[in-house]
DNA sequence: ACTCCGATGGCACTTGGTGTCAACATGCCT
DNA sequence: AGGCATGTTGACACCAAGTGCCATCGGAGT
């Protein structure tokens, strides 16, 4: 039993490092999976027993991002305004993927995949259509946490893609800064702008 | 020239036809491009010199909507609240998805083509990556129309993202209530929404 | 009539992705 | 210890998406 599992995670994990650094050393077209495969000591079979696809590989870890945004929201008082609630969700996914390991090399590692998926239209592909799962599940949150009706509302949906898209903007900007802006400010900037729709559904001051 | 010219329209609207019938009533995996191929009169190959993918043939449709939006945005008075010069720049796309032949059998075909969108993942992925596209050029034009700095401001980034935001769950909706919803309403509803912090740049009030 | 050019079709080929099966390890039960 | 069940793996065959290449055909211009 636990030996499974952890002998399932050892090749997912050695599976996934050779594919990043082939990916972001030849660029995404030029890697065939029998490449990654052979270079994790394994069979072309066994990379699809873990991945669904060569996007995924790359895709995976931010997979449960949206979960944990939508938890993050729950978990915020009741009565936090809407753009300091949704600031803070969002600000979990960009802490995952820009200040991994706070200042050390592992967060170089998450610019370069960053970059690599933000520069490659297969897995930007990918990326977005993890990104509209996500904004379901916040906009489902946000609709619980203000009593809408989810059917008719359009807030929450609404709502949802502008703290997504302050997500992006911020990853863009980090990313083509080569990771030198301050993430944080950045989302703070990008929430300024949103707050006055995000907060208007109550009141224009809470 | 005209001749070959009106003969390659020909064969693309051929190929379109056939594969947005196919496709509709199969099921975007079930059709394999053979399929439409023959159907439409042609060897594989000359599917491939038509169009890129099998995506493509559905999502080619809506490329052109970018520039479009991007005219129409520039064509709005100067003055104009970015509320709604965005509304109305929006509006072509919708317009252009849902309206088309404003009250007879040829909206109900776009119905299903938005609703095979909607619900395929392969396409949905495109789709978003199309949404990319055209909200870069949402916010370079709206930086020039605001006179900010692309590179440094963060609301035409945002704005963009909010407007095609409400383009998503104008379409959305549209489209899960088999066209039932009225667009036009819809979409002023999320611009309702979204004003606050579209016109926020200038002024609360214009 | 000759020639040039674009469109086509056929074909081989690479790659992503899946189904199937036999071999092998692991662990549990008697 | 022997036997059985479960789970992982690799090998192989197979399908479908794309692409490169070349021979061919038909139309337009000379």
């Amino acid at each position: 039993m636990t030996m499974a599992e952890r002998k399932r995670r050892l090749v997912a994990d050695e599976l996934a490092a050779a594919a990043l650094e082939l990916l972001a050393q030849k660029g995404f077209d030029a890697v065939t999976i029998d490449e990654i495969a052979v270079a994790a000591g394994v069979s072309k079979r066994t990379f699809f027993r873990y991945f669904a696809s060569k996007e995924d590989v790359v895709v995976q870890v931010l997979t449960d991002l949206g979960p944990v945004m939508r938890t993050e929201l729950a978990a915020r008082p009741a009565g936090e305004r809407p753009s300091l609630a949704l600031r803070n969700a969002v600000w979990i996914s960009v802490a995952a993927c820009a200040d991994r390991a706070e200042h050390g090399g592992a967060s170089e590692r998450a610019l370069r995949v960053v970059q690599l998926i933000l520069g490659t239209p297969a897995l930007l592909a990918r990326f977005l259509e993890r990104q509209a799962q996500w904004r379901d599940e916040l906009a489902a949150e946000l609709a619980h946490r203000l009593g809408l009706d989810p059917a008719t509302a359009m807030y929450p949906p609404l709502a949802a893609g502008m703290a997504l898209s302050a997500f992006d903007a911020v990853l863009r900007r980090w990313s083509g800064s080569d990771g030198a802006e301050d993430p944080a400010a950045l989302l703070d900037q990008a929430f300024a702008v949103l707050a006055p729709a995000l907060d208007a559904v109550v009141g224009p001051a809470s």
